[in-house]
DNA sequence: TCATATATGTCAACAAGGCTGACATAAAAA
DNA sequence: TTTTTATGTCAGCCTTGTTGACATATATGA
């Protein structure tokens, strides 16, 4: 017997250490979603309602393909959320310029303060992890998470790319160290 | 003094170290339950019954309202899914020794054979991002999952209790170097 | 012992947000 | 001009959450 550590196979990680990382991921997730569903049942919205307001707020005037892509949900599902959305005056569309059949994607004034309240219970939150965590941990913290999403979505933290250092260590450098090129 | 890294305003995030982080959360925490979705499916399962199997194979003996205080959910949405399991034979349910109304809850061999095929995809999944992030990174993965969930939550990770180092840094210590005491 | 509280379960109804399948329209592209 | 693409819509189904009301067995306190 043998562990994981020391031990031969580096594949295996012990038991302990795996339901560790289980339940760190199951329970700061959902800390991490809790407070924007309470804001946004005060409207009638969902989760699905969240997602589609934050891509959409990241990455004004994309398409509805795009926002597909992202969300990894059909055009059924998007629909009736975005629809809601539209309805209640938070997104608008408007007609690609280039290619006529897209509608772009943009959120209205109302939307765009019911994001900012969103992530800011977010932000705070995040900056407290951060702040009780230190720099290294954030460092850390990043690098697994990127290593653990799909590859497939790792292409889209493309300005923040692997590098490796010593030939070990594979991840986003951060925001603030990339904004310092 | 100063914050997380050097900037001026310790609680403000930068937009982009924000969005990041929120982004990170989000893929990674969709490609880690993307698998055991997978296999839930062939069983007419989803991720309620996951959930289940995962924390009753974890402690096994437990109770139901212990379970609901983990899951967060109701009575009734427990119970459907419960039932289903029960049913099914991958949980049986036996009357407390102390107390004859608990029904204490356990996995059969089948469904222990489940929860080691769920939990299987998500230790390679781990093993290889754990492996490519290195030791440090997994430390600070660690350390600020746990700061991020609400203190309620931190309480489950009580044997690997923070500890104040230089009056900075604050999270759960590894299982194996728990495990080493 | 009796009354109350607790642990658990059940029935019914509803909502959010996934899914599939089929079909429609406008515009681009071949 | 025909075909493909971007988008939308209708209809129906499933899972998994919710609330509210009520039932049963057992434990516990007065």
């Amino acid at each position: 017997m043998v562990d994981v550590k020391s031990g031969p196979n580096p594949l295996f990680l012990r038991e302990e250490e795996l339901r560790q990382a289980i339940e760190l991921l199951y329970f700061a997730y959902r800390g991490f979603t809790a407070e924007p569903d309470q804001i946004l049942a005060d409207y009638g919205f969902g989760r699905a309602h969240h997602r589609v307001i934050y891509f959409v707020g990241r990455h004004p005037g994309t398409t509805v393909s795009a926002l597909l892509e992202i969300l990894g949900i059909t055009k059924q599902s998007l629909s009736r959320v975005l629809g809601q959305l539209v309805r209640d005056g938070f997104v608008v569309q408007r007609p690609g310029t280039h290619d006529r059949r897209q509608r772009l994607l943009e959120l209205t004034e109302t939307g765009r303060e019911l994001e900012r309240a969103l992530t800011e219970t977010q932000r705070v939150r995040l900056a407290r992890a951060f702040r009780n965590s230190g720099a290294n941990a954030v460092e850390g913290f990043r690098t697994v998470l990127y290593n653990l999403m799909d590859e497939a979505h790792q292409a889209r933290f493309a300005g923040l790319q692997p590098e490796r250092e010593a030939g070990r260590e594979v991840g986003p450098k951060s925001g603030r160290e990339a904004g310092r090129r």
